[in-house]
DNA sequence: TCACTCTTGAAAGATATTTTCGGCTTCTTC
DNA sequence: GAAGAAGCCGAAAATATCTTTCAAGAGTGA
C-alpha cells in the first residue's frame, strides 16, 4: 500500500472516536492526551483554539496539528470543524442509554443490551471508516481472482472460514488456511491472477503475515482485513481493509468486537464479488441452496 | 425562547434559516447575500474560509464578517463552526434511507450502508426477542457441566467454534464437533453433569438433531440455539434460545443475518458464563492473552 | 556509557480573520 | 437639480490563529 496508513480520501465524518481508538496505539503519549481530550469532549474542544487545545492537554501547538493530522484531516482547523459536526450530532442524537462496561455483576438483560449495543456501535464505526475505494479494489481483485487462499488463526481464523465458505457459494475457488505452515506451503503456489487475504486483528500475527509476504513477493494480489492499518502486515498488503476496534473490558476481550467488525467487512467483499459476477454467483447459489434442502427434515411444523 | 430575536449572549443552535429569514429584511444588499448562500448551503459554506466566502457571493471579507456579528456570532470563525455543526445534523438527519434490499446495482458505499444497517436491526431484534430466563438457565447449565459438546454444519459450525474456542479460554472442556458421525458417536459418552449445545438456524437440520437427540437420551442438559423455536430440534433441547431472522434477499442469503443473531446469543452464553465462574475464567483469560503475545512482532508501532 | 532514534515544544513563518479607514452610493433637503 | 449627510462597501493594515521548522531532551539498544 503505497499511500500514508491513515485510510482513505474523506477525513471522517462521524467515527472520530472509532478512529482514535484504531490510531491510539500507533500515536506518542502527547499525541494521545490530545487525541482523548477531542474524543472525550468534540464539543468542548471545538471552542477551543490550538494554543488553548496545546495548554488544557499540557503539551504544544504542534502536536495538536500533528494529531490531527494523523487522524486524517488537514490541519487543526479541519478538525475543529469536525468536532463541531460531532458535537451537533451529539447533541441532536441525545445520550446513548447504556455506554457502562459489562461487570461481573450485571444481571443477564443488562449483559444483553449491552453486548448487542457495542456491536451495533462497532458495526457502525466500521461501516463509517472502512475506506470503498480500498473496498471497490479488493473485491475486483477477488472477483477475476483464478484462486483464493485466505490466512487467518485463533478467532478470525472462523472468520477466514466464513469468507471462504460464502465464495465457494459462488463458484469462486476459496480456501481458508489455518495451519501457518501449510499456508506458507501454499502461499509459494500463487502467482499473479491469484489473490491473497490475510485477517488479523493486531496487524502483527507472524502466523498470518508470512504466508502473505510470500504470495505478495509471488505476484499475487494480497489483502489486509486488519484492526491496526499501520502495522507490519500493511507492507505487503496491495490493499487494506481497516476493521474497527471497540474499547474492550476485562470480561470482553477485544477478539469479540474485532470478530464483528471483521464480519462485516467479510460480508462486503461477498456482496461486492456477487455483485461483479452476478451471471455466475445468482445460479451458484440457487444451487447450493437447493443441495441443502434435502438435509432437513421435511416435517418442520 | 424568551430573549429577543437576535439572541442574546448564546450564538444560535441551529435554527439558522429561520434567523436569516429574520433578519434579513434589517440587512443591506451585500449581506443579504451573504446570508442567503450561508442559509442555502450550509455545508458548502463550511468549507469556506472569508476571502473564499466573500468571493462566492461578490462581496469583501469585511462584510462576511459583518453579516456573521448580524446572526449573532463573534465573527465569522464562530459562524463556521455552527455551520459545521449544522451540515452534520443535516447530514445525519437523512440516514435512514437504506431500508431498502441489496440490489446487483448498488454501488458499493450503499452495499456497505446497507449490510451495517440491517446486521444492526438484526442484533436489536435478537436481543429484544431473547429469553432472558432460558438464557440465565443455559449459562447456569454450561457454567457448571464436566463437559460441553457443541453440534453445528455449515454456517453454524463456525459459531459453534466460536463458542468452543471461548469457552476454552476460561478453562471449561468444549468441543465443537463439524463432522455428524463423530458428533453421534461422541454424544453417547454424554450423562448427566454434561451439556450440550446444538446451533441451527432452521431447526430443522437432521445433521445436527440426531447428536443433540441422542445427548438428551444419555440425560445431558441440552440447549439449542435456532430460529425455529417451533421446529423438532426443540423437542429434545431443555433451553431454547431463538435467534431472529431477518428478510433475506437473492444476494445476501439468510446465513448472514442468521449468523449475526447467532453470535450475539453465543457471546451473551460466554459473559454469563464468564460472570458465573469469575474466579476461575479471570485468570484463564489473561493467561490465555499473555501466551499469545509472543506471537506478534513486538515493534508494532 | 555512548550513539542513536524518536518525541516534543519554542519560535519563526504562513494563513486566516478582524479592524480600520476612506471612497462611493443613495437618500434627503433646500 | 444640487449640496450635504448618512451609511454601505471593500482594500489594505493589524491582529489572531494555524502551520512549519528546528534543536533540545527523552528514551532505547548496543
Amino acid at each position: 500500500m503505497k499511500e500514508s496508513f491513515n485510510g482513505g480520501a474523506p477525513p471522517a465524518p462521524a467515527a472520530l472516536a472509532a478512529k482514535v481508538r484504531t490510531l491510539a496505539p500507533s500515536m506518542t503519549r502527547s499525541m494521545q492526551r490530545v487525541a482523548e481530550a477531542v474524543a472525550g469532549d468534540p464539543a468542548g474542544c471545538a471552542a477551543l483554539t490550538v494554543t488553548g487545545l496545546a495548554e488544557l492537554t499540557g503539551t504544544s501547538e504542534a502536536t495538536v496539528v500533528r494529531t490531527a493530522r494523523l487522524l486524517g484531516y488537514p490541519g487543526y482547523r479541519d478538525l475543529r470543524l469536525a468536532l463541531a459536526g460531532l458535537a451537533a450530532q451529539q447533541q441532536s442524537g441525545r445520550a446513548p442509554a447504556v455506554t457502562a462496561d459489562i461487570a461481573v455483576d450485571d444481571p443477564i438483560a443488562d449483559v444483553v443490551a449491552k453486548l448487542a449495543y457495542d456491536e451495533q456501535q462497532t458495526l457502525a464505526d466500521t461501516a463509517a471508516a472502512l475506506d470503498t475505494v480500498q473496498l471497490g479494489a479488493a473485491v475486483g481483485a477477488l472477483a477475476g481472482a483464478r484462486r483464493i487462499d485466505i490466512y487467518g488463526v485463533g478467532a478470525s481464523s472462523l472468520v477466514g472460514q466464513d469468507l471462504a465458505q460464502k465464495l465457494l457459494r459462488i463458484g469462486l475457488i476459496a480456501h481458508a488456511h489455518t495451519d501457518p505452515h501449510l499456508a506458507v506451503t501454499n502461499a509459494v503456489q500463487l502467482r499473479s491472477g491469484d489473490a491473497a487475504v490475510a485477517i488479523t486483528h493486531s496487524g502483527s500475527t507472524g502466523d498470518v503475515i508470512e504466508p502473505l509476504r510470500v504470495a505478495f513477493d509471488h505476484g499475487a494480489t494480497t489483502i489486509a482485513i486488519t484492526g491496526r492499518p499501520d502495522g507490519p502486515i500493511s507492507q505487503y498488503a496491495d490493499h487494506v481493509l481497516t476493521t474497527s476496534t471497540a474499547r474492550e473490558s476485562e470480561l470482553r476481550p477485544a477478539a469479540m468486537s474485532s470478530r464483528t467488525s471483521q464480519l462485516l467487512v467479510v460480508d462486503c467483499l461477498f456482496i461486492g464479488i456477487a455483485q461483479r459476477t452476478y451471471e455466475t454467483a445468482a445460479p451458484a447459489l440457487s444451487a447450493s441452496y437447493e443441495a441443502l434442502a434435502h438435509r432437513h427434515n421435511p416435517r418442520t411444523r
